[in-house]
RNA sequence: GGCCCCAUCGUCUAGUGGCCCAGGACACGGCCCUCUCAAGGCUGAAACAGGGGUUCAAAUCCCCUUGGGGCUACCA
């Protein structure tokens, strides 16, 4: 099977009811690819025939994560498009006239067999050590029999008549030639009681009707393919051609669930992921180019990918090589960019993982734009700009007196070493990064320690943490007069500990 | 239980009969760089689930076993 050249026509039809997770966004995000690649479109398609589980917060959810991942779509709701609606509830006159149509040419019947019915049924198999199975029961039902059940207001459903012998076959694009037999299926419900299609009759039609030419779907779909090729024939229509992609699991190779931590597009986001580096990241669950190449633009993607190429077998979630690409994506940016990504999540509410809300808002610009390059390269989320710049935006830091000591460093030698340099620091001039290196290299010659024993309390002293960006970078952005407080003060606080440092 | 799908380092993967005593990446260990933390460089440990075939030759093809997953709804 090789990839299409010609254009596609591909659908993500979520059902909204739940936030979709990766492994469906993932769908999503392959179909589009494909679409973009060969010109074709990507058509959205909201498949909401089950109202009992219907949510509107999921169906917000789905638009929210393609917008973020840059997913657009050439059909679907919000964007209209020559097959409107786009969402099946709106549909529904066609699902029922197609039952109809189904139920005279003798492919269907009507049912009404009772949920209470359809469980004692399944009980007395179980008991009697048989597969569950609908029995074909109403395929007897006479039409005046339908006719009274249906004055009792007894529930009707229509069925499809699935063949008792025989088989089905089709190819699927990353698998192969699957076969299932005919007798392992029984009849089941193409048109539900409250005459609203299942998801089997429904995406059939709109399928055929939006002109899909690939359905590229999640490999729990495989099972009931025949069910779809069968419906197909009653039809007398054309199957798309079938793209079943593997799932993605959580780490416990269990399917992904909410025990997984996050498993939503959108919880990546909030945690502070790029939607070009989940983008990446997806497309690598399932797929790859080929070669060792995995940091890719979206267009290089759309220029490499290839149904050829996605892979049989599930793919386990890594988020901590998420992380680390987040981070190369994060390093690739340029700095007004990463200060435009930043600023939201250091501007939120404190509580809410923003910088202390003493700090005004909007922040300082200029001031955020002049520190950004000291802690660029380390960071690995947006969240993280609070952590590691909180400092620069604080009036004071208040370090923990064990922190204050560096390698190999008592009391007497950390307040020794602080003492020298709030005093150095009250007159060093100009107050810029290599003059301070210089002084405070003297310095530490001249009281005889290691550079790095004396940077080591100072650190503490300025920033309040044990790592930071570099240090004279740090104090000529914090400014003179802040650093002779900010030493000063943990002075203070070294001497009025009582506590032994702790070993290093 | 039945049916279907899947099976290379812990994880994502390359590998489509000889180039593979299996390559890359994340994570992990060591070293280097270094004022801490990162970043970067070098380096180490780490896999073809098992058993049968086919073949001059198998991670690659076939069969069985095992393991995992999915489906078996008037849910999608």
């Amino acid at each position: 099977m090789t990839s299409p050249t010609s254009p596609v026509r591909v659908r993500y039809a979520p059902s909204p009811t739940g936030i979709p997770h990766i492994g469906n966004i993932r769908t999503a995000l392959f179909c589009w690819v494909l679409a973009r690649q060969t010109n074709g479109q990507f058509i959205v398609r909201i498949e909401d025939t089950d109202r009992s589980r219907y949510d509107a917060d999921a169906e917000k959810a789905i638009f929210e994560s393609l917008d973020w991942l840059g997913l657009d779509w050439d059909e679907g709701p919000g964007k209209g498009g020559p097959h409107s609606p786009y969402v099946q509830s709106e549909r529904q006159e066609t699902y029922v006239a197609a039952a109809m149509q189904l139920v005279e040419s003798g492919h269907a019947y009507f049912d009404d067999t009772t949920p209470e019915q359809l469980h004692a049924l399944r009980e007395r198999q179980r008991a009697a050590k048989q597969p569950p199975r609908y029995d074909g029961r109403g395929r007897h039902r006479s039409p005046q029999e339908i006719e009274e059940s249906r004055q009792a207001g007894l529930p009707i459903t229509v069925r499809l008549k699935v063949p008792d012998h025989g088989s089905v076959s089709f190819i699927d694009a990353v698998r192969g030639k699957i076969t299932f037999e005919l007798r392992e299926l029984d009849d089941f419900v193409i048109l539900k009681s409250d005459q609203m299609p299942t998801y089997h009759l429904a995406h059939i039609l709109d399928d055929h009707a939006m002109g899909v030419t690939h359905v590229i779907r999640g490999d729990e779909w495989i099972s009931s393919t025949p069910r779809h090729l069968l419906i197909h024939q009653a039809l007398g229509i054309d199957p798309p051609t079938y793209v079943h992609v593997p799932l993605i699991l959580g780490k416990d190779k269990a399917k992904l669930s909410k025990r997984h931590g996050a498993t939503s597009a959108l919880e990546y986001r909030d945690q502070g992921f790029l939607a070009d580096a989940v983008f990446n990241f997806m497309c690598l669950l399932g797929w790859s180019p080929g070669d060792d190449t995995e940091i890719m633009t979206r267009e290089q993607i759309v220029e490499r990918f290839s149904i050829d190429r996605i892979n049989d077998s599930p793919a386990i979630f890594d988020s901590e090589k998420l992380e680390w690409l987040n981070g190369v994506y994060i390093r690739n940016m340029d700095e007004q960019s990463l200060m435009a990504r930043l600023l939201p999540f250091m501007e939120r509410p404190e509580a809410e993982g923003g910088l202390s809300d003493t700090v005004e808002r909007p922040i300082d610009r200029d001031y955020l734009m002049r520190l950004l390059p000291l802690v660029h390269e380390r960071l690995k989320l947006l969240t993280e700009g609070t952590e590691t710049l909180d400092f620069f935006f604080a009036d004071n830091v208040s370090p923990a007196a064990e922190d204050l000591p560096g390698r190999k460093m008592d009391m007497e030698m950390t307040g020794r070493a602080l003492a020298a340099a709030a005093e150095l620091c009250r007159v060093t001039t100009p107050f810029e990064p290599e003059q301070l290196e210089a002084e405070y290299r003297a310095l530490a010659e001249k009281i005889e320690m290691k550079p790095g024993q004396l940077f080591s309390p100072i650190r503490v002293a300025i920033t309040g943490k044990t790592f930071a960006p570099p240090l004279f970078d740090t104090m000529a952005a914090i400014g003179q007069e802040r650093c002779v407080a900010r030493i000063e003060n943990a002075l203070k606080i070294l001497r009025s500990s009582t506590v032994a440092p702790a070993e290093q």
